[in-house]
Parts: structure tokens; sequence; C-alpha cells
RNA sequence: GCCGGGGUGGCGGAAUGGCAGACGCAGGCGACUUAAAAUCGCCCGUGGCAACACGUGCGGGUUCGAAUCCCGCCCCCGGCACCA
């Protein structure tokens, strides 16, 4: 062949790849193991897009190295196919979601084998298959036998007219966002999964983690956590206690009012008679509000109950008011308000007409004038009785500790982290396994009435798992909340004993499958267990984790929770899943606008595949730029590429076995070694690429080209362009595969240059440059540097003032 | 508003205290060709004939020397957003 084809090439090396099993994961050696994973995609009906690819070639590069370097690599893809749109698509068209995932699937593999990836596919998982679910679902039974997985009624949004529920963001001013319907913020009952009780550990293993900051920053501040304390508030009048969380307990003395959540269960209590046609009127507008339009208001309503409170440290009586500034879900659902020291309470005080009373100044002394906003830094004590004068933390302190002892309060710790809400009323996902008795007098099936004991949770027989889905007629969600399963009725209800029980019919949510599929990856076929402790042992933590920033927090969170619980289970070997995590940037269209199918600017990898190579691609997508960073596409750049291909193989049938590189080159061939071996590890790919432009722009000078360099040249190129690797590697005499060879040494001593070009300043600014020996000295410095004629002009026959010089780098003469 | 990341030629980017612009795209000139494409070679921050001056978002500072460190701003992207 005198050409790079790699329409040739590429499909006849993976061919031989498969048929090699080249990429299989070597079991029962002694060498080191990496363990480099994907985020593995959903398989979508558009196939695959090119932001898919930059993840998946930067693992595939590493992957390459790592065997190359020595190691035992694990390197598996899969799918994560349950969710929506395969639903969607069912409702429209009929065609049932399993057929509809099966043929997506079989579109993503064609794709990602025509850009070579080193995927051991003989591992390849698919969340929906029946073996798979019966793992989730054996774990979902370890969480609920722990307790860990409770059933809650929780407040969602109810399209009635649509019949389902919506999440927040498909709400817009009480309406759905599609047809405008009502929504209603209905109790519901819900699986909800207990993430809280490992909130603590989640915040600390984050210390362990080689993860990027921004992402540990973000887990860090959806955990929440923050500290203060608890405080109990008598009701004058009443017997009842108003129980608030405060991180400044130090401005107790400040607390002008009280304010009650609307959904607060005291509110009815407290509530006098006058108020009483006030406070429901604001009540059931709140109620009917979304959380997002709740939030959207920034202005502070609220209405006063009519009931006092008393402040334990000073006896003083506050109103206590409803507001919706005050959320249910958070702490106590109440709180004490301090105007002077919080800009909510400010704001609501000064709305109301409420007294703002000074108790932390910076100076220690009260502000002369009244306070034109919250003060809410730290400080001293003032207008606080016997405490005046302390420090905020001391006073903290001070005060918790008394309130303790007067039995009016405690330290406490609170998160905003919420428990997760795990039941979707949808087909496409697993089933929950958990049935309930059924209290009827005949065949629910047939009509009879019937009541579902909802309060006495059984778990299915492990031996039973998987419990698989049923199929329907259609998808199309019902009227009935309980989901579109409580359709399936011979499903739902089954006779055990001459008791009827009616199936869970709430599925899991998309998480699901990708909380533990790295698990599986490790021992895909085992039928006892999940994954077999042996091999868990040997192949975790997951050293390489790539995939989007998108998943910072949930995706990630949840993983880490489920890990953390099979780990309290014995089922894992590490506290923490994924070592080392990157996230791949965002590529852009042409524009610098993201892609999308309206704009019209998707690149489809099916086209740049066969009009460049995937090799091309692939290199391409490396020399974009940082792989964190965003950055647009731009096609014709992908042109220059293949140019840089296609002269590494012409250079290739110029290789002279006779041919002896010089010293020039041998240092540059060292150089290069270097250069791309430190960026590998690094994940700096684009410079690592450059490098490799360089060493192969100078051999284009030769006419014999040195088939030692060559093979050297041939051997950094394949983890970035497998085909072409492969293909260098064979045109050099050698057998395949190149795979198999160790990766190239290099000397340090060799990459030394023995000449030094030295720029000379004058103040600072670069007038001559010299050329010095390696090390040479300040002395044979300063004599070269003097002999140049503008050196000579600038210093005016003077001798410097100061000369600095730094070997190897600088020369810089301060006249 | 708060948190995180970023701003360098016409474009993607390189350089993390020592020659700003590696490598590539686009553009220009030349060779080859009947011609074009492809390929190969050279040029390519701005101003200036040149010497030189200016130049890494803006303004200041530290330093012999700053894209890089410090202080104060502006703009863009991502996340969070009444969490008491």
């Amino acid at each position: 062949m005198t050409r790079y084809e790699p329409a040739t090439i590429e499909p006849k090396w993976q061919a031989f790849w498969d048929r090699d099993d080249t990429f299989r994961t070597p079991e029962g050696t002694d060498r080191p193991k990496r363990y480099i994973l994907d985020m593995f995609p959903y398989p979508s009906g558009s196939g695959l897009h090119v932001g898919h690819p930059e993840g998946y070639t930067a693992t595939d590069i590493m992957a390459r190295y790592a065997r190359a370097t020595g190691c035992d690599v694990l390197h598996p893809m899969g799918w994560d196919a349950f969710g929506l749109p395969a639903e969607q698509h069912a409702i429209l068209t009929g065609t049932h979601p399993r057929d509809t995932t099966a043929q997506n699937i079989a579109t993503f593999k064609r794709q990602l084998k025509m850009l070579g990836f080193s995927y051991d596919w003989a591992r390849e998982i698919d969340t929906t298959s029946p073996e798979y679910v019966k793992w989730t679902q054996w774990i979902f039974l370890k969480l609920f036998n722990r307790g860990l997985a409770y059933q809650s009624e929780v407040a969602v949004n109810w399209c009635a007219h649509l019949g389902t529920v919506l999440a927040n963001e498909e709400v817009i001013n009480g309406v759905s966002e599609r047809g405008g319907h009502s929504v209603e913020r209905v109790p519901l009952r819900q699986w909800v999964l207990k993430i809280t009780e490992y909130a603590d550990r989640l915040l600390a293993d984050l210390e362990g983690v080689e993860w990027p900051n921004s992402t540990r920053i973000m887990q860090q501040e959806w955990i929440g956590r923050s500290e203060g304390a608890e405080v109990r508030f008598d009701v004058a009048g009443h017997d009842e206690v108003i129980e608030v969380f405060t991180t400044r307990p130090d401005t107790l003395f400040g607390a002008t009012f009280m304010v009650l959540a609307p959904e607060h269960p005291l509110v009815d209590v407290l509530t006098t008679d006058e108020r009483r046609g006030e406070i429901t009127a604001y009540v059931e507008q709140a109620k009917n509000k979304s959380e997002r339009d709740r939030q959207a208001s920034k202005d502070k309503t609220g209405v006063f109950t009519g009931g006092l409170a008393i402040n334990p440290v000073n006896g003083a009586e506050v109103p206590i008011y409803i507001a919706d500034y005050v959320l249910w879900g958070y702490g106590t659902g109440a709180i004490m308000a301090v105007p002077a020291h919080d800009e909510r309470d400010f704001e609501f005080a000064t709305a109301h007409g409420i007294p703002i009373i000074e108790v932390v100044s910076k100076t220690g002394a009260p502000a002369e004038a009244p306070l034109s906003e919250a003060m809410v830094e730290q400080g001293v004590a003032v207008n606080s009785g016997k405490y005046d004068g302390l420090q905020t933390a001391d006073f903290k302190k001070r005060v918790t500790a008394d309130l303790e002892l007067a039995g009016q309060g405690l330290a406490r710790v609170e998160y905003k982290l919420r428990d997760w809400v795990f039941s979707r009323q949808r087909y496409w996902g697993e089933p929950i396994p958990i049935y309930f008795p059924v209290e009827t007098e005949g065949d629910p099936r047939a009509g009879a009435d019937f009541t579902i004991r909802y309060d006495q949770a059984i778990a299915v027989e492990e031996s039973e798992l998987p419990l698989r889905l049923p199929d329907l007629e259609d998808y199309e969600p019902g009227t009935d909340p309980a989901g579109v399963l409580a359709r399936a009725q011979d499903w739902r209800f089954f006779q055990k004993d001459g008791q009827w029980f009616a199936r869970e019919t709430n599925t899991m949510p998309q998480w699901a499958g990708s909380c533990w599929y790295y698990l599986r990856f490790i021992d895909p076929d085992n039928a006892d267990t999940l994954c077999s402790p042996d091999l868990a042992d040997q192949w975790l933590p997951v050293d390489l984790y790539v995939g989007g920033a998108e998943h910072a927090v949930l995706h990630l969170l949840y993983a880490r929770f489920w890990h953390k619980v099979l780990y309290d289970e014995g089922a894992v070997p590490t506290k923490e899943p994924f070592k080392k995590l990157v996230h791949q940037g965002m590529i852009l269209g042409e524009g610098g606008q993201k892609m999308s199918k309206s704009r019209g600017n998707v690149v489809n990898p099916d086209d740049i595949v066969s009009e460049f190579g995937a090799d091309s691609m692939r290199i391409y997508e490396m020399f974009m730029g940082p792989l964190e960073a965003t950055k647009p596409w731009n096609t014709s750049s992908i042109a220059g590429v293949r140019r840089f291909l296609d002269r590494v193989f012409a250079v290739t049938l110029r290789a002279d076995a006779a041919a002896k590189p010089d010293d020039a080159l041998t240092r540059l061939l060292h150089q290069t070694i270097r250069k791309v071996t430190k960026d590998i590890e690094a994940m700096r790919f684009n410079t690592a690429i450059s490098a490799m432009m360089v060493l192969t722009n100078e051999l284009m000078k030769l006419d014999g080209v040195p088939t030692d360099t060559l093979d050297v040249l041939a051997k950094l190129l394949h983890p970035f362009a497998p085909h072409l690797g492969e293909e260098v590697w064979a045109m050099l005499g050698h057998t395949p595969s190149i795979q198999a060879e160790p990766w190239p040494t290099y000397d340090p001593a060799l990459c030394e240059e023995d000449e030094i070009e030295v720029p000379v300043q004058i103040n600072g600014k670069v007038r001559a440059r010299i050329t010095l020996p390696k090390d040479a000295t300040e002395a044979q410095a300063l004599a070269a540097a003097q002999e140049l004629p503008p050196i000579a002009t600038h210093l005016k026959d003077k001798p410097p003032r100061k000369t600095i010089w730094v070997p190897n780098k600088i020369l810089n003469l301060i006249t």
C-alpha cells in the first residue's frame, strides 16, 4: 500500500483485535492493575454524539498506555438503558421499549467499535437485562432490610389531566409546562432512601479522593452541613413548645419575632380566632405554589398568627408569624428571627414594622444610628445581658451549654441534603421488589373492592429475583397516581395461601442502574453474587473515572452512597468507589454554540469517520485543547490532523534499516519520548500530539529514515491512533500486535542539549541572543554578550551596574 | 447574591517567575502541473523603510525580570440560590 487509507486499514485491525481477543482483561497475574472507566452512556435513538468519544478516547489512551507499561487493565463498556425516551417512543408508536433499546444499543456499539476503543466487550452490561436488574433489586432489598428504604408521603407535583407526577422543572406558574394544565401539590406515597444517614461519611471521605476541586466543593455544598443549636421557645398561654434551629444562638437576645413554615403543625394550634381567616388563606396559597414558584419571589410575605412565644434567655414575649420564606423541609420548619443580623429577617421586620435590636457589633459598642441593613458578620455581643462583651464563637459555646442545662436547647447539626425520593410512576425502570397484603372480599383483578396495606411492606424473596416487568398494551400514563404498572392487574395482584397481595407499582429512577455498574463490570457473569469478593479486592477502586461535569453531584453522590452501604454490608472492600475523577469538557458546535438538533449544528461521528478516519477523529478530539476545557468543533482543523497521520505514513515508507540517527535526531527522539510519556500521565494529550508532530516534521526532512526511530514513533502514537499504529508497526516488518510492545524509555542524559541559546537582556528587555555551551559560567556569558554589537551599543562601553545570570536560562544586564 | 472555572494573534491553543504566540487551522507567496486539486518549501501579533516601539480583559503593585505572584475592577461560562 502506498497511501494512508483509513477506510481500509481501520476495519482490518478492528477485525484483527476481535479475532485475537487483544483486549481481553487478564486474570490471575501479579502485575499492577488499572481500572479505567467511562461513564456509560444512555443509548439514545440519535446515536453517538461527538461529545461521547472525547472522554472515551482519553480513557482509551490511558488504557493502552497502561497496558504498554505492564499493567493489567480493566476497561469495560455498557449501557445505562432504562429511561424516559424509550418509554415516550413506546407511547407514540407502540414499540416495546425493550425493542427500541436493543436497536439503539446496536447502533451505539457499532459506532464505538468503529472508533477502535480497546474495551473488553466480553464484559458488556445492560442495566435493563434481567440478570442485571436482579442485582439492582438485590441491593434495594439490602437497603430495605437495613431500614434505609422507607415509604413516605411526599408532596409532589400531580397533574390530574396528564395523569402523572411532574418534576419541578416541568411546572411553570402552577401549570404544566406542556399543555398548561393545572398542577397540585399533593402528598403521594413514595419510596425514599435514607441518604442523610450517610451525610457525614459522604462529606468526610471526599477528603481522600483525587477529584476536581470544583466537584468536591459542589458535593460539600450539596450535603450542606451546618453546626448550630436547637432552641426551645415556650408559647404564652399554651403547653406547646416551638423548636427552632439556629447557627447563631449568640443572637438570641435580638430575636424579635418567630416564623413558622406554613406547613408547620403548630400553626393551627397557635392561630387566634381573629387571625384564622387570614392565616388559612395564606396557608392555602402557599400550598398551591410549586416549590419553584415559592422560591422565585423573594418578597417577604407573611401573616401574624396572634400567638406569642417566650424567649428562653430573657423571658421576652415575641410575636409568632407564618411566612413562606421559612422552609418546612429544613431544620425544624421554624425559626427565631433576628432582624439585626439576618438579611431575610431584616427584610421581613422592615416590611412588617417589627423592632430591630442590635446584639452583635464589630467594635463592642452599640451602633449610634439604627441599622440600615443586617450585620451578618461575627463580632462582640451587646444588649445581651451577662453575655455582653463575648466574641461570637465563645458566646455560642456558652449559651448552648446554658440552654442545655436549663432544658431549653442543645447543640445540633443540620444538613441541606434531603433523603432521596426513589420511586417513579413509570414503566421502563426496575420494579421495586416489594409487595403488600390486600384486604378484599373478592378478586381485585375482577374489579372487587380492595385496600392495599401499604404499611405492611413485604420484601420479595431473594430467590424470586429478578422481578420482571410485565408487558403492557400501552404505556400512556393513566389517572392512577400508583403509576402505569397498576394497570397490569394480573402482574400486580397475586394470591398466596389464600391471601391476596399487591406488588409495588412504582419503579426505580434511572439513577439506580448507574449506582453500581462499575461493580458488575468486575464480575459480569456471576450468577451467585453481584461481584465476587476476591475480584472486588483485586480491581477496586476504579483508578480513573472519566465523564461529564453534569454528574458532579447526583450520580456521583448516589453511587458513593450505595457503595458505602455495600461496604457496610461487606460486599466491597473500599470506602470509596472512584479514586481519580476527571470531567471532559463540552464540545460546542462550529459557531461556539451548544450542539443541538434545533440549531442544526450537530456533528455526526459517522460522517467524520467516513471522511477522515477514526484515528483522525480521535486525535483531533484530543488535539483541540485541554481535556477539561469547553471547546468549539472545527471540521477544517481535522484536515490538519489527517495531514499529520498522512505524513506518519509517508515517513514510514522511507524506512531505512541501514540509516542511523545523528546526535540531533537522537536528542529530539528522547525529548519526544519524555514529553509524550509525561503528558499522557498528566492527561495533557494536546501537547503530547504536538510533540509527535514536531518529531514527524523533522523526519520528513530525511531521505532515509532510521527504522529504529520509526519504531519508537509508532509506539508513542499507537494509544492515540491505534489502527495506524498497528499498520505502521506491520510496515516496519514487525509481527502484530504493537499492543504487546513495551512503552519506549528515554535516557535523560540524551535529552540534554549541549549548546543553549540564551537571551541577553538590558534592563529586562531582550536585545540579543548568545549561544553558549550547556552550564556555561557567568563570566563566559558576560564575555560573549559584550562581544555583540547591539549589547555593546546599549551598554555604551560602561560595565553593567549589576548582572543577573540564571544558568542556561537568561543573562540580564542592569545599567 | 454566593461558590467554582476562565479571558493570550483572524481561529483552536502553547508557555505557571526567565526569548509571549510551540503545534495546528485559516490566509499569503513560491515550487511541481497544460491546469486545478493534492503535495512540498517559505512568510504570517500590531505599527514602522528601519532602528525601534507597543502587545497576554482593565487599573495599580511586588520583582533585575510578570501571561504567570499580590491588590482593586470589568466581562464570559458552569453550579447553587430565602437551608435560618
